[in-house]
RNA sequence: GGGGGCGUAGCUCAGUUGGUUAGAGCGCCGGCCUGUCACGCCGGAGGUCGCGGGUUCGAGUCCCGUCGCUCCCGCCA
């Protein structure tokens, strides 16, 4: 705590704060019974306010009245007290206590409130249904990890206000309500009452009216703004989350890169997590999707994938040369001296079905070759330069994925993962952190058969490898201006230089498939606002929750966020989502195709 | 939309091949206890085995359906 409270009827110190030097201060303190140890005689009760712990000791010789008042005293009951800080005698100082050196000698007892027996235990760390603690977020919340992880949480937000500041950077806000742009995620939409049969759209992103802030003449914006997407959630994904936006005018990739450079490193200063010194390396796009099967990469341990495509072409071996001939391509990495048993090889197969890979291909390597019934279907000098170019030594696992380029490439990404997570690969306590960068700027949307923007559309075009001129011929050879920055596989955030012509503007959306009718329908405020002097910009925006989560060490970013969903998207606290009423539906001009369930 | 895991006391979990009275630890309630801090000791209460259906002489256990939580794939420009 950074201030002392006012002194009032309730409180005058924090009970976290007090230390041996108030001892024989008066105090009187507030908060909620922790735990409560009866002795019969003395009677001790931990006191926890949101600045830590502290005992409070109550004796039936000195304070009799109180004594008597703290046998009625349970968990979570709210009380003040007001008593003597005393030094503990050296047999009773509690070491896993800041506050273990002294306690307080409770004179006067105010019994401020009762509580009803916690469903859940609110001292320890243990596992919980994550139903039950949703439905009593106000319980859960008190628990020691939720309190550190909002106080972390808003300690970053801080940082991140106060870098931007000193930088002449403005905070402005931007609508809740806006259009809906149905291109990347599905839109919440918000029936406008005044318009009957128009919706508002809340924002996934404050993308296009930063960008208007940029031709406006802004040139340094920032906002800690909560987007809306209506998708599936995971556990690194809400349908609202917070977004640390930020853009800039007559700026380059360099410059925003240095920027955030600088405001990361302050944010996990604050957060206490060792990251390696900036600046951080920059990998592009096709060596990570080579090499880690990800556009994310976790670069804390090895087991990188090598393409040994030409190195097995032509042999014996008809499932490799099935996916050669079809334009496939053979990936292995290696496991390294590991010995697995059939059924944990066996096991390997399901991850790599989940991205459409059929089986793995599991094979020993040997004092002379492949200790492999494969070993037969290719010659000696196949085998020597497969083993060559993956560094393998007898003994070693060599794991082999054919397919389609895109599907072997993320079935090793996801093996290589599992296989750094079970052999413990992983050093602890090491922290990576890089810039994605080279990206493509498009790819091909099978489902819809045609290409779209692989950032998102206001992202600049770079010209195609080899190339200084931009050509919109072969979508798929162009490059981007993006950049994502990646922690320990995570995608904390990402963003771009982006287009500020309405002339190259117009060609990325035809390049999508979007005729000109369509572009001026959908984003006409936008390429008319280019026409007004737009200046030349670029900015990035990061996933808070995510910064949370990975610097408090947990998986899931409901564990930053007081108030999240479950995986289907329901508040077991209020009942979110639940039906309206007739009449709300009929001001709006909604009639419902069918009953909502009757809730239960 | 699809796949995996889970659902048994307030909480966390165990429950064998389908078998007669469903258990443990913690918590809770009562009693005792003047230095504990996971206090201790004694006693006690507490169960729609998520829900519905089926198979069976018999179901927590097997089958079908359904709901919820969770992780993943799709999706998330």
């Amino acid at each position: 705590m950074k201030q002392s409270p006012r002194p009032n009827a309730y409180r005058d110190h924090w009970a976290g704060g007090l230390t041996s030097a108030d001892v024989g201060t008066q105090v009187r303190l507030a908060g909620w019974v922790n735990t409560r140890r009866d002795h019969g005689g003395v009677v001790f009760v931990d006191l926890r306010d949101r600045s830590g712990l502290i005992q409070l000791v109550f004796h039936p010789d000195t304070a009799p009245a109180a004594h008597a008042a703290a046998h009625d005293l349970r968990s979570e009951h709210v009380i003040s007290a007001t008593g003597e800080v005393v030094l503990r005698s050296p047999e009773n100082v509690n070491p896993a206590l800041p506050t273990g050196e002294i306690e307080i000698a409770v004179r006067g007892l105010d019994h401020l409130a009762v509580s009803q027996t916690p469903p859940f235990p609110l001292d320890e760390d243990g596992p919980l249904d994550e139903t039950l603690r949703l439905r009593h977020r106000y319980l859960d919340l008190r628990r020691d990890s939720m309190s550190r992880g909002l106080a972390l949480r808003h300690a970053l937000i801080a940082a991140m206000r106060s870098h931007l500041d000193a930088r002449d950077f403005l905070e402005i806000e931007t609508p809740i309500l806006t259009r809906s742009t149905p291109e990347g995620a599905r839109d919440f939409l918000v029936p406008a009452r005044m318009t009957p049969g128009s919706f508002y759209a809340l924002p996934q992103s404050p993308q296009l009216f930063k960008q208007l802030l940029m031709i406006a003449g802004y040139e340094r914006y920032f906002q800690i703004a909560r987007c809306f997407r209506d998708e599936d959630l995971r556990a690194d994904r809400q349908l609202e989350f917070t977004q640390l936006d930020i853009e800039l005018s007559f700026v380059a990739e360099d410059d925003i890169i240095e920027l955030i450079e600088g405001l990361m490193t302050d944010v996990f200063a604050v957060g206490d997590f060792p990251v390696p010194p900036a600046p951080w390396p920059r990998l592009g796009y096709d060596d990570a999707m080579l090499r880690y099967g990800s556009d994310k990469p976790d670069t804390r341990f090895g087991l990188e994938i090598v393409d040994v495509t030409d190195l097995v072409r032509g042999s014996q071996f008809k499932v490799f040369e099935r996916v050669i001939d079809g334009g496939g391509v053979v990936r292995a990495l290696n496991a390294g001296p590991r010995e697995l048993s059939r059924a944990e090889q066996d096991a390997l197969n399901p991850i790599v079905a989940r991205h459409g890979a059929r089986a793995v291909a599991p094979i020993y390597v040997s004092d002379t070759g492949w200790r492999s019934n494969l070993e037969k279907f290719f010659s000696p000098e196949q085998v020597a330069a497969v083993n060559h170019k993956l560094g393998a030594s007898p003994d070693d696992l060599l794991l082999f994925v054919a397919d389609r380029e895109p599907v072997a490439a993320a079935s090793l990404g996801a093996l290589r993962l599992e296989l750094g997570n079970r052999f413990d690969l992983i050093p602890a306590g090491r922290h990576d952190i890089l810039w994605m960068v080279d990206f493509p700027m498009f790819g091909y949307n099978d489902a819809d058969g045609r290409w779209d923007a692989l950032h998102h559309p206001f992202t600049a075009p770079a010209p195609a490898h080899g190339q200084t001129e931009l050509s919109f011929d072969d979508p798929g050879s162009l490059r981007s201006r993006g950049y994502d920055l990646v922690v320990d596989g995570v995608e904390l955030g990402g963003g771009s230089i982006r287009t500020h012509t309405p002339e190259i503007q117009s060609q990325v959306f035809a390049a999508i498939g979007m005729d000109e009718a369509e572009a001026e329908s959908r984003f006409g405020f936008l390429l008319e606002a280019l026409r007004y002097g737009a200046p030349p910009h670029g900015g990035i925006a990061f996933g808070v929750d995510r910064i949370a989560a990975i610097i408090a060490g947990h998986e899931s970013i409901r564990e930053v966020i007081a108030f999240p969903k479950t995986a289907s998207g329901s508040d077991p606290l209020t009942g979110a989502p639940a039906p309206v009423d007739d009449k709300q539906l009929r001001e709006l001009g909604i009639r419902l195709a069918s009953r909502p369930p009757t809730p239960a």
